[in-house]
DNA sequence: TTTTAACAAAATATCTACATTTTTGGTTTC
DNA sequence: GAAACCAAAAATGTAGATATTTTGTTAAAA
């Protein structure tokens, strides 16, 4: 038996490969999805595609209206806004639990995950740089978080982290490929995890909804200059 | 045209209709949903019965195995403290966003739904008093949590609401058919409102903490009365 | 006798191909 | 210019083929 543990069917495989195409631009906000295209491009039947969509639509990455088929959700200056906003409350929310529930080996999470994403250097080649910083990034908030203690919040907290994707990528490569910027988000990590271990729960809290907030203004204008939203 | 306004496909028939019959028990905690049964039942083909499933699996109230079918997601006093604790924290940080932000017309609409919340007497049968009740606290509770002005975060809370659904409803009849109980909630609402227009954010949000997490003893009680916790 | 292993048959899940229904977009008619 | 119509395109649904898992039986090993 092969590397296969969990799920590998023909919906699983059409779900990723479809939320990836989306995510990265393949298929742009507001594009119609064809079904006959979809079937071609991913080798599946109707059947396992619309269910595959169907999983798409409740993560909101795409649209559905009965009879009149699919479509990639559209974006939007308000969306950004609110779901930045949105976010920002539940991770801070977390954070502020975290640091009052969080245990030993949740500071130590907290510090080897600064430690590992703080060794991120140039690499071969930028778009690799890029995605190593990107999983570091989040492995590093995903330590923070788990100290909440609550699976369901962890949860809620991916839910966002899914929906957010699409504009997170702006940010991530404007950040990722200014040294400026990136030099600017460690020391805010820095800070925020001297915050943290300082226990000091009403700080973090605050600290947190700062550092999720950051993004929106720098993302609005690459939306705004790209015309990525609402494209009639 | 009838009085179909948006999705009348059979999938959403399919989807409505076994997300009714999980809630109010038709298929129990760990029953595997097989597919012939489903076809039969519900008068649709196997196709669009996965997609109906496929929603309740991201909705949590199926779970599925790849290859294996479908089984309606098991429940758990570990299950329903944590979500009863990632709620009662979502909710009460709503509530606060939402007494510091509200405007007159969110008074207001507290105001009303509050009245109409008191109104629910004794009905033809005490089966139509507990729908109505239930209907009208669920709308208490939402015209407190629209004050808050984001569309994500209620939107988070109508997940978090569906999941602790089948809870809800082992509490729910608990506390309708007690003269009691109702009582007690009724006063529990009474301060929670003076409290939300006196724009006390702190002491609202502690006082939303308390009143969502009040039903976990209760309804801990139930689940193991009945043996409905993850029978083997 | 009890346990383990091997296998075959039945039940079940998954997928494809095609039939049906609905929408879309262009053309004609008033 | 608007309404009515029609054909092409697309979405939705069904039936049945294929693949996988489960179950029951038998026989060998402990």
């Amino acid at each position: 038996m092969a590397t296969n543990d969990e799920k590998n069917n023909l919906v699983n495989l059409a779900y990723v490969a479809l939320k990836r195409d989306i995510t990265e631009g393949v298929y742009r906000p507001g594009d119609k999805l064809l079904m006959r295209g979809l079937k071609e491009r991913y080798e599946i039947g109707s059947g396992p595609m619309r269910e595959a969509l169907s999983r798409l639509v409740s993560e909101h990455l795409v649209t559905a209206i009965s009879q009149r088929g699919f479509r990639v959700a559209s974006m939007s200056i308000e969306e950004l806004t609110d779901i930045y906003f949105a976010r920002a409350h539940l991770e801070a929310m977390i954070t502020e639990l975290a640091v009052k529930l969080g245990d030993e080996s949740w500071e130590a999470g907290v510090i080897a995950s600064t430690h590992t994403l703080s060794k991120v250097t140039q690499l071969n080649s930028a778009e690799d740089m890029l995605g190593l910083w990107d999983a570091r990034h989040k492995a590093f908030h995903l330590a923070i978080a788990q100290g909440c203690g609550s699976a369901k919040l962890l949860e809620l907290r991916l839910t966002m982290l899914d929906q957010v994707e699409r504009y997170r990528q702006l940010w991530l490569r404007h950040t990722v490929f200014s040294a400026e910027a990136l030099e600017a988000k460690r020391e805010e990590h820095r800070q925020l995890v001297e915050v943290l271990l300082s226990r000091d729960h009403v700080k973090a809290r605050d600290m947190m909804f700062e550092h999720m907030t950051g993004p929106v203004s720098i993302i609005s204008e690459i939306i705004e200059a790209r015309g990525l939203a609402e494209h009639e």
